[in-house]
DNA sequence: AATCATAAAATTGTATACAATCATTGTGGG
DNA sequence: CCCACAATGATTGTATACAATTTTATGATT
């Protein structure tokens, strides 16, 4: 048998974490504990800080000074501008990626498919999530550009985020035929099809969300509450 | 007077560190020593990891483990894909801004291209090269996209590694019209023209790095330096 | 002289200890 | 009863100590 790994790194934890936040097992707002987190993973709260701050670093963690980390809790705003970058980048990428296509990304990517497909049916929509996300990173690294990858990596990340927060009430995660119509484009290195239905499943998943301005403002609070039963 | 600030955060650090890179007051391959940082900002290892880990995940500094973090030195591929993302987020963005442009953002910029001419005018190429970067952030600023706009300011600062590494010999930094030109188009809310100029402006930058292929091949060095004399 | 093995020094990786800050609870005065 | 304020506890921030690894120096051997 292979040796066993007995050390962790901050990396791993940081990703660790990362999936945790994407599969909605913690929520926005969760405050992370670093004498909880390095109880979990058996290690110092050195390694557990590196970890958080690289979190912070792509935004999916909140470092407040002297209070702690939180599960970032991306504004209306940020999540309008995380959704119009994934809009300017994905599209093109899917373009590319489909020229680079080759039968085992085919191949790797029908599997993934498929394992959403039993995630949904298994109703883990936090697993369906995460390969939901995972299905986009790979189709971007399909087009051979590491550095716009990262970028829409971190996008796609933080979407989780967006959609903890701002999904409406019984709206789809991912229509079920979306990502097969994209793998349909992409075998056939048809790239401007590819684009067009990047485009298009984007202008879906915003439509899923609900970012319309909050009505609710902490300073009104009597306002909604007030007048009860006397 | 107002009262001294007597610490320094590990932000600050980084973004020292970076100034310096920025400016070519440290090469692409510098070694960054963790004794000798703290040494000279006269805090622990700590925060000087801290700062490393952060500049790391900006890629401006490559972390080899166990041996410690340099100067990032990237290559022909990442160079060419650094500058193929700034040509798709930097016109787009130039465009936006000019619709939001102020009267007072005018001014901020004009006195911007002043300095720039004037580090120039005093072949304080170093600090021509800095302020030349943060002119683009501004712009990017503009236009009011914090999150594109990171990924624009992380390009930027990349981009000052590759012109360290790759530019030609003889080539002109920043041709002195074209930021002008731009803060021209950019006043007079001209969204297409300020697009059209950044697109061009960047393949001027580009024309004057040389990004072919490198001939050199350490394996075959013997056939390079055989046959002497004898 | 060149090369390999070994030992010493220097540097990074991790954990722990201490200091500083924040949150909470409890108490006294209004 | 409510608010201000102080003490306590818990948590984060920074520095230091120790372990692990790499680099450099040294010397023996071919």
């Amino acid at each position: 048998m292979p040796a066993l790994k007995t050390t962790i790194t901050a990396l791993e934890i940081g990703k660790a974490i990362a999936k945790a936040i994407h599969e909605h097992k913690v929520l926005p707002g969760t405050k992370l504990g670093e004498d909880e987190l390095s109880e979990i993973y058996g290690v110092s709260r050195t390694l557990v800080r590196s970890a958080l701050q690289g979190l912070s670093h792509e935004q999916l963690v909140d470092i407040q000074p002297n209070r702690g980390a939180f599960v970032a809790k991306p504004s209306l705003r940020e999540a309008r501008e995380i959704f119009e970058a994934r809009a300017l980048l994905e599209p093109r990428t899917a373009r590319s990626a489909a020229l680079r296509m080759t039968k085992d990304a085919a191949r790797r990517l029908q599997t993934h498919i498929d394992d959403e497909h039993e995630a949904l049916a298994q109703n883990d929509i936090g697993k369906a999530l995460w390969l939901s996300g995972v299905f986009h990173i790979e189709i971007s690294r399909l087009a051979d550009q590491a550095t716009i990858g990262r970028f829409i990596e971190s996008l796609i990340a933080r979407s989780s985020l967006i959609i903890a927060l701002y999904r409406k009430r019984d709206s789809a995660l991912c229509e079920k035929h979306a990502h097969h119509a994209l793998l349909e484009a992409l075998s056939q290195k048809d790239g401007a099809r590819a684009e067009e239905l990047m485009q298009s499943h984007l202008v879906d998943l915003v439509s899923a969300l609900d970012l319309r301005e909050k009505v609710s403002n902490p300073t009104k609070l009597k306002d909604v509450l007030g007048g009860l039963g006397a």
